[in-house]
DNA sequence: GTTTATGCAAATTCTTTGCAATACT
DNA sequence: AGTATTGCAAAGAATTTGCATAAAC
C-alpha cells in the first residue's frame, strides 16, 4: 500500500502540506468532491487558489478525474480503479437527487456507443441520477 | 408542424418576446447552448436574468434538458427526440475537444447499467468527448 | 384587473491570475 | 541555490435575487 506522500512524489509532484491534506481528503471520501467540500474537509486552512491549483496538478498527473455534474460546479474524484499506467477513460457516476452526493460506480459494462462517421472518441462519462441506497431507506 | 408560439403555449407558458426568441435560437441550433451563447444569438436584447429564468421555465416544462459539461458552465439543448408526453430520460451528447461544441447524438443503444442494490435510477446522461467530424477534417 | 414576466442593479458563488514570499529538493 | 508552490488580493465568469415596472391573459 502506498502512502499519500509516496503517491504524490511518484507522479513527480513536490510533497507539500496542502497536497498531502487534499489527497487524504480524497482517499477518505466515498464520493466526488467540489472545491468547497474539500475546503471544508481539509484540516489546516489552505487557500482557495491553492485548492484549485492542486486539483489541476492532480488532474494533469492522473491522480483524480473530473466528475460531470448537472450543476455549475465541477466535482472531482480519485482515480481509484485506474493506475498511472492504465488510465481509464470511462467513468460512471451516480448522483443522488436526495442527498446530492455523487458516487463512483464500479464499471459494469464497457459500453459501445456508435458515433456518426468522422467522429473520434476519447472519453466517455456517464452520470446516472436517482436515489442512493441510504436515501432510499428513508422512504421505508 | 408546431410554431414556437404554439409550442410555448402548449406547455402552459405565456407567450413573450424573450421566450419566442430563445426557443427560436434553440430550434435553429444543432448543438447545446450556454446562457452566454444564447445571449449572443438572440436578436433583440434581453436581460441575462430573463434568459436564466426562461431556461428554468423551459426546463420545468420539458422543452429543453440540461446537458452535462466538464466545465463549470451549464448547457442546454432542445428535447427534440422526446415529446411532452413521452419524455426521454436518457441523453447522449458528444463534446468536441477541438471546437468545444456539444452535439446531441442519436440514441443508439439504451445501456443497462447495473447499479448496486438499493439504488434507484431516474436519468442517465452520457457525455462522450473527442473530435467531431468537422474538426477531424482539419487534420487531413 | 390579476397574474406573471421583465429589466435593472446588486449580491453570490465559482474559478482564475499576478506577484511577492515561502517551502521543497 | 534554484525551482516549484503558496497566500493574498483582485479580477473575471456564471448564476441568482429583490423589487418596481410592464406585458400577457
Amino acid at each position: 500500500m502506498q502512502s499519500t506522500d509516496q503517491l504524490i512524489q511518484s507522479v513527480g509532484l513536490r510533497k507539500t502540506e496542502s497536497r498531502v491534506e487534499i489527497l487524504t481528503v480524497f482517499l477518505s471520501s466515498s464520493f466526488a468532491l467540489s472545491e468547497k467540500k474539500i475546503q471544508e474537509k481539509v484540516n489546516s486552512t489552505c487557500d482557495r487558489a491553492t485548492v484549485y491549483r492542486t486539483l489541476k496538478s492532480f488532474l494533469k498527473k492522473g491522480l483524480i478525474h473530473k466528475v460531470l455534474d448537472d450543476s455549475s460546479t465541477v466535482k472531482y474524484a480519485l482515480c481509484s480503479s485506474c493506475d498511472s499506467k492504465n488510465h481509464s477513460h470511462s467513468h460512471i457516476h451516480f448522483k443522488c437527487d436526495a442527498c446530492g452526493e455523487t458516487f463512483c460506480v464500479e464499471q459494469v459494462n464497457n459500453e459501445k456507443y456508435v458515433l456518426p462517421k468522422g467522429f473520434t472518441k476519447k472519453e466517455t462519462h456517464t452520470l446516472i441520477t436517482g436515489v442512493c441506497k441510504n436515501c432510499n431507506k428513508s422512504f421505508l
